[in-house]
RNA sequence: GGUCCCGUAGCUCAGCUGGAUAGAGCAGCAGCCUUCUAAGCUGCGGGUCGCAGGUUCGAAUCCUGCCGGGAUCGCCA
């Protein structure tokens, strides 16, 4: 039971036994105390003067009595108001450390064997145009998120759906055809994904000038954009793709295996990995059973036309097309299939979908069918929406060429992290292939932590003018915190300082910083839970960012190695150990990697 | 127009299921390296928490209505 539990646990008896009535157990709340005001927890007597009917001063003097007289863990107390601040012995926060300093992974829940299964749909690209900033987003967000569920002790699958097939595929296709001229990625020297993505605009562009000239022809805009010929090859093809024409599967299946090869480079940049991939060219078709025996089963209604519809006005919504006339399906009725596929073969306790919220339609639908077709697994499904990421002039657009490529930006990281770390000079001395390993740490350490420290929900801004800080609350603030740790251990080492040479049994003073760091790190186990239920890697980032801010504080006021005291020395010492390891683990809950030196 | 989300310092963002005098970073100014890495630390200035009501002992937080911004309401994905 934690220490705030068991606090709360005691102000209800001491209820009972000092007013003789049962409190409702809301009304006790205990929190950390503000770092203004003396005291470890705080007890908001407020909410109790309903049973003691008396001042506030009063009843909160009453309980910390009650309460010091009962908890041996608590050394005094103080009543500011309506506030009972409980001061904790400095030998119960020594002993919390003592007990917690070897765990490995500090704060994280070990997976048991029926820890609920998670399944985590993130990154899902078109294979028509390379990765960008969005996507990053997206990326980091889905690895991360992953990685605190496992963390929280839950069984974690990673899976990403590529959308390999349709007519934005098919317009680069006829693009790279019509004005390739054989042109491959080793041939040209650019990535797979960035030269179809090329050509994905060259179609855009020639497909706006016949737009354009239809127009002046004096056709209607609406009709000139639907008859531009261009656009008929593009639709043509995709028939043929459907029909399964050699010529054209050929050309499909090589300019997607550039595009994956471009991917891969880029997960592998951005640290990630998935457990399983899916491809929509595989997937597209699932549904239809299911949208023909609902339609049975009167569950939905059929068109004149042939067309099937889902009628959702019972919800407070609008008529939701399934099957076109012609039998084919559309994304929703994908969907559909896709997570009726995933029961069948997971059984998930749930599914997160990593997807923008541009998108918060399309999921809210998706789990009212699924209602409605009567899978009682419809409320599993869980749409992770996160807010855009907006440039200084407003919305990324692909087609524009107004994105932030996600392999410059990478690119862009790396060149700034070396040139500080040049700068700086402070790996002069380290051999050329171990500064190779921590550059894009620390690049990638800069733009992950930028990214996952705002609220995933919120639409959040880049502006490329400013690129991305090293100082301040970002990644590198942190892992440069670590760093200077691990260069303490190693001059503790040096100096022959072995760590378990701790005497617990004396009376360990922790100082005020120590204090506040072992008060934080207290903290951890709830932090972790909370992300986990809110699917919120900025809460690890805060996190961390409070911890290391306060271990700055103590690394410049105490000194560690110098300490002639020598238990209070290794005290410190281990302090730092854990801390430098906790901040690895942490960090590694948002899929950065520390660097060694830097 | 309907639905959903957002609005906190010049800028970028924290502020958990309501709790004490609303916090960081960046930018600006002023200090701190003969001492464990100065990508650090300390201090200063900067706010009608979009506006107006309501609930409450107590509201940035919950409710309602406005104002401003965004998304969505396609036989696109």
């Amino acid at each position: 039971m934690s220490i705030e539990l068991k606090i709360a646990d005691f102000a209800l008896k001491g209820i009972q036994h000092l007013y003789g009535l049962q409190a409702d157990p809301d009304q006790i709340s205990v929190q950390k105390t503000r770092k203004d005001q003396s005291g470890d927890f705080t007890l908001v007597v407020f909410p109790l003067l309903r049973y003691s009917r008396r001042s506030p001063e009063e009843t909160g003097h009453s309980l910390g009595e009650y309460l010091i007289s009962r908890m041996p863990e608590i050394g005094k107390y103080e009543v500011v108001k309506g506030f009972l601040n409980l001061v904790m012995h400095d030998s119960w926060w020594t002993g919390f450390f003592a007990e917690i300093q070897h765990n490995e992974n500090y704060g994280h829940v070990t997976l048991t064997s029926d820890a609920p299964h998670i399944l985590v749909e993130f990154s899902s690209p078109n294979t028509n145009k390379p990765l960008h900033l969005g996507h990053i987003r997206n990326n980091l967000l889905g690895h991360s998120v992953s990685q605190i569920l496992k963390a929280a002790g839950h069984r974690v699958t990673m899976v990403n759906l590529v959308n390999d097939r349709g007519i934005h595929i098919c317009k680069s296709m006829l693009s790279w055809q019509k004005w390739g001229e054989g042109i491959t990625p080793e041939k040209a020297h650019v990535k797979g994904d960035r030269l179809v993505g090329d050509f994905y605009v060259r179609f855009d562009q020639e497909y706006k000038k016949q737009v354009t000239k239809l127009i002046e022809q004096g056709i209607d805009e609406e009709q000139a954009a639907a008859q531009a010929p261009l656009l008929l090859e593009a639709q043509q093809m995709l028939r043929k793709w459907e029909e399964h024409d050699p010529d054209v599967l050929r050309l499909w299946e090589m300019m997607n295996e550039w595009v994956c090869r471009g991917f891969e480079e880029t997960y592998r940049n951005l640290g990630i990995k998935f457990d399983k991939i899916y491809y929509e060219s595989q997937t597209y078709k699932l549904g239809k059973q299911l949208v023909s025996d609902a339609l049975e089963k009167g569950i939905l209604y059929q068109e004149e036309d042939g067309s099937v519809w889902a009628d959702l006005t019972d919800e407070g919504l609008d008529q939701k097309l399934l099957l076109r006339a012609d039998g084919t399906s559309v994304y929703m009725t994908q969907d559909l299939g896709t997570a009726h596929q995933r029961y069948q073969e997971y059984s998930f306790d749930r599914h997160v979908y990593v997807v923008g919220n541009e998108q918060n339609y399309h999921f809210k639908v998706l789990g009212l069918i699924l209602k409605k077709m009567g899978f009682p697994w419809y409320n599993r499904l869980y749409h992770l929406s996160y807010g855009m990421v907006e440039l200084p002039e407003g919305k990324m657009k692909s087609r524009e060429g107004k994105v932030v490529d996600a392999d410059d930006l990478i690119q862009e990281m790396y060149y700034t992290a070396k040139e500080i770390s040049e700068r700086l000079g402070k790996m002069d001395t380290v051999p050329e292939e171990k500064r190779q390993v921590n550059y894009p740490r620390i690049a990638m350490g800069a733009l992950k932590y930028y990214i996952l420290k705002v609220d995933p929900q919120k639409t959040m801004l880049f502006n490329p003018e400013e690129s991305i800080d090293f100082n301040g609350n970002t990644g590198p603030f942190i892992q440069y915190t670590y760093v200077r740790i691990r260069s303490v251990e190693r001059k503790a080492k040096d100096s022959g300082i072995r760590l378990d040479e701790i005497d617990w049994s004396r009376e360990i003073k922790p100082g005020e910083y120590e204090k506040q760091l072992i008060k934080r790190i207290h903290q951890y186990p709830g932090v972790l839970k909370e992300a986990a239920r809110a699917f919120s890697p900025a809460l690890i980032a805060n996190y961390l960012y409070e911890l290391v801010k306060e271990y700055n504080q103590f690394y410049q006021f105490e000194t560690i190695l110098k300490e002639q005291d020598k238990n209070k020395r290794n005290f410190r010492l281990r302090l730092s150990s854990f801390v430098a390891r906790h901040l690895a683990e942490g960090m590694n809950l948002l899929g950065i990697e520390m660097p060694e030196r830097m």
